[in-house]
DNA sequence: TTATAAATACGTAATTTACTTAGTTTTAGA
DNA sequence: TCTAAAACTAAGTAAATTACGTATTTATAA
């Protein structure tokens, strides 16, 4: 077997802890750093580009789908892994389309978890089961396409965020340094999007996206 | 150092790898079973009773929060310690309630599990430092009166749901027979209770009670 | 029986939202 | 590099919702 150097980043010293003993017996796996935040980890690939790169969505200072795309971008031989809890297509997709390379989810267990790092090693890509199974109902039944394969801007994201923070209109305005009227129409334009009906809808996406 | 015996019950095999390689190089510790769902929990403690189970609070089947409940009840002399990433002091207060001798969160390390560990079964109360400091910020600023303290009314209850739900308030009046501006007064009562702004946080607090 | 809380209801003013149209800046692709 | 599309910005107007004060009728507990 041939060996293979992995990155791991987790917010959680539990979840790094596990993922090292899980991978602890197999000889041909070594870790090179175990990061707990998103600046740490940029730190740890100037200094050494593991091949696989095990890496949480949720991070305390920046979000791992930015992480993703931006790691993918910069270091495009280290192959990325996302390894979370969001079990929702939404972010499967997002981490797909920003250079995942494959995507486990945290409730994994030890041959899944190598046969994942050896699968996307190998060039191929990896889904979780229950992820595949997701998306393929999603497809086939044309179930719920609205909410989560909804693309918002940037700039939508933001005073989508800012709404579920409990700003009004008024303060995102200021805090944007933009009119009032391009909040209201941001403001609907997101709620158009998202088929939301009023502000319920809303903070509910917001939910689904983790910004609440 | 006496012995202690520890459970755990957590829905992600990786939190287990990563509690048991946290304590494994201490041999006092010694950990006598790990279950990944409410119902193997419950079914692991008619075999052997721990002195200290490791609770998560989010678990497939159950809630964490009724297990601690039950297991407080029927087996008292096992120390349960929550596990996890909720710090919002609602769960805290709530699992202390029932019956929970210390809270702990994901994010923690090596020593002070340990440490949270052995204080526990000295039958001390052990809280995280962060979950302390916000517990006492709570008290001292009094801050927000924390949600659960705050008792709606069966009919605001019963509004706050609909407003979840995403009905408009004339969709209520109409589904309650009643007038729109007594669904309005409810509306605002309710807002009022929950020091909300806006609707935002009506939501937020529907989905603290379950609502949604 | 009398306070007390809950549910009901309205008037008015202020704020937010819906829908439309449109100018300017970025971004990405040919 | 140039151009078309997308994103961001902004506003007019009408409709809906919300804030706040006030008030009546039931239940309910002291």
């Amino acid at each position: 077997m041939i060996p293979i150097t992995i990155g791991i980043a987790d917010d959680h010293l539990l979840v790094i802890q596990g993922i090292k003993a899980m991978l602890s017996k197999k000889n041909h796996l070594s870790i090179v750093f175990a990061a707990e935040n998103g600046n740490s980890l940029l730190n740890n690939l100037k200094i050494a580009l593991p091949d696989v790169l095990l890496l949480d969505i949720q991070m305390p200072d920046m979000s791992g789908i930015d992480l993703c795309q931006q790691i993918a971008k910069d270091y495009p031989s280290v192959k990325i892994l996302a390894l979370t809890n969001m079990d929702e297509s939404f972010y499967v997709k997002q981490m797909i389309r920003n250079g995942a390379a494959g995507y486990l989810l945290k409730n994994t267990d030890q041959l899944t978890m190598i046969n994942a790092i050896e699968e996307v090693m190998m060039g191929n890509q990896y889904l979780d089961k229950q992820i595949q199974k997701n998306l393929m109902d999603e497809m086939l039944l044309g179930k719920k396409r609205s909410a989560q394969q909804v693309v918002l801007t940037k700039r939508e994201l933001e005073i989508l965020g800012l709404i579920a923070k409990e700003f009004t209109n008024h303060e995102i305005a200021e805090s944007l340094f933009i009119s009032l009227r391009t909040v209201q129409t941001h403001r609907l334009n997101i709620s158009h999007k998202l088929n939301a009906k009023n502000m319920v809808s809303l903070v509910k996406e917001a939910y689904k996206r983790g910004l609440i």
